[in-house]
DNA sequence: GATTAAATTGTTACCGATAACATCAAACAA
DNA sequence: TTGTTTGATGTTATCGGTAACAATTTAATC
């Protein structure tokens, strides 16, 4: 393996030089610059990532913390896991993964956190390494996420165009920002169509959603299209609406949210928005490794929504 | 951050001692042992792996080589590299995907192998760092894989008991180990009966083995079970069976290999060999680090196959 | 009891980089 | 011309460990 040292001879100048050739190019002159590049490419120079981690006394390690408890039957967290891992594993830094239990074991370069609840804002903040969330928030940390109000926008706009003349909306029973973004969405397009908004919420399960529907089945006109918060209520709603007797897509539209897994066994598949959760995962390992280099806030990366078509909304 | 100087002033020794009771404690007398077990408990010491490594020369790098095509809409090889990932995370190696092409470029402390032919015993031979396979070989390499003779003895075993009274090999047109395992399996078994063996083989593609059984179909007995290489081959042989008016399991069996993807949306499922990838990949990692770190082989790893029950044999 | 071998502990240099400071020459102002 | 500032480069110490060697103590041998 080649060194500094061996590069700093090769081109006749000091370590230090060369050094500076790598980390701050202007304080060096072009003449020598050209001297040493000529050196480091004739002997295949590559840093040695660990030195450098050293003498910057950084860690090389980045913490993934996911504070929601894993469902471990959804792909979700893998293939976050997987998004975040090809970035960090290209620069050679390392995933560590913590819940709320083993959080502060151990030093780190920088968190990517998930799954934050308004109870976690204040030692969030407290951290001293920076910080990427993954999911939105409204407390100003930088984050990454699917665009979501435009997500129910785009679905309530397309239930529309379809035909269907009422719309409710399924949401989740949380306070999470995410959830106020898909509601808003719905609303948007609602109020500016002149229509009456409704809105229910439940925790996210489809059986939640589903009992609802058969209760109140004799109040549901035909002809609406239910904008759900997740393919799960999206789910349950499906299945209330045929075991009562009803036809989707012909009577009664259904839209759903994320397209993770559900979305790849039920029958008929899920009109749905689908999200890359591999590549936002990327994303948020990128944006917190700039920030690392930096020192400044990357801000936000907002991934617009694609429509992922299935058999529950009008051809 | 305390560091190994803090515990040495702490227990009034040198680093050296510390560094020592750390790496090699018997070389150090009990009663300094615990002046500085206590010390470091004290002080809550973590050593720096960063310093460690550049000390050591290492590079905290373990490649992972994928020397065949990768199919994407396989979960396999996402499923080894999430095994693999969450052990070396664990000691804080980091991963690098390598191919073919890009294989020689930069460091690393060892190397994970998957795939190789026959034309890559020489290169391989001939690595410098440490080496772990993922699939069993015949040239001496330590390897981690499911007992692929195992397998296909244990489904031929339970095919018979379950009544059918010929056996068919379908296997993989392939000079790789694993498939002369598998085809001993089978064929022990079926020596073991006093019965004449039949194999086929054909490229790991359902619809070759589908065309073969339906070009076949009037030499092909009734009460006949298909022992295949692959749930890939075991698909085409069941499809095959259905279209050309035959019952499964009734009439016909056929057991698969793998179990992987194809086995969650086939319908029926297929009686087949479970391997659990991840643990596998698991396995690799710690298997690499423990030869990394004592420098000697640490002999191969055999997991013992795990029967799927689905319904292409008769209950 | 003197001599030598073995076991234990400490010193020094080094892994490969970087920051902080020191040096030096050229450019500029008085 | 001389002193001062500026910019470019080199020196030294340091990050936190470890190996190789030196020094010291202890045990073993004759």
């Amino acid at each position: 393996m080649t060194t500094l040292l061996d590069v700093a001879k090769k081109a006749n100048v000091s370590k230090m030089t060369v050094s500076r050739v790598i980390n701050h190019p202007d304080k060096v002159t072009d003449e020598l610059k050209q001297l040493v590049y000529e050196a480091m490419r004739e002997l295949d120079y590559h840093p040695n990532v660990i030195a450098k981690a050293l003498a910057n006394n950084s860690t090389r390690i980045i913490k993934l913390c996911i504070l929601e408890d894993i469902d471990t039957t959804e792909p979700y967290y893998m293939n976050l896991m997987i998004g975040i891992a090809k970035t960090l594993d290209l620069h050679q830094y390392s995933l560590q993964l913590v819940t709320r239990r083993n959080f502060d074991i151990g030093n780190c370069d920088g968190y990517i956190i998930t799954g934050m609840r308004i109870s976690d804002v204040d030692w969030i903040k407290d951290l001293k390494k920076p910080v990427v969330l993954f999911g939105e928030n409204r407390y100003g940390f930088d984050f990454i996420d699917t665009n979501n109000k435009a997500g129910t926008y785009l679905l309530s706009q397309l239930a529309l165009k379809k035909g269907y003349e009422k719309l409710i909306y399924v949401g989740i029973d949380s306070k999470e920002s995410f959830e106020y973004s898909r509601e808003a969405g719905y609303l948007q397009q609602v109020q500016e169509k002149r229509m009456v908004p409704e809105l229910h919420r439940f925790g996210n399960h489809s059986h939640l959603s589903e009992d609802f529907i058969r209760q109140n089945w004799n109040k549901i006109p035909k002809n609406t299209a239910f904008i759900c918060a997740s393919d799960r209520l999206a789910l349950g709603v499906e299945r209330a609406i045929v075991r009562c007797g009803g036809k989707v897509p012909d009577e009664f539209g259904v839209t759903g949210f994320d397209g993770v897994f559900l979305n790849q066994v039920a029958s008929p598949k899920i009109t749905t928005i689908k999200q890359s959760i591999i590549q936002m995962g990327s994303a948020c390992g990128e944006t917190l490794l700039d920030k690392i280099q930096s020192g400044e806030s990357q801000g936000s990366l907002v991934f617009e929504p694609k429509l992922s078509l299935g058999g529950t909304l009008r051809d």
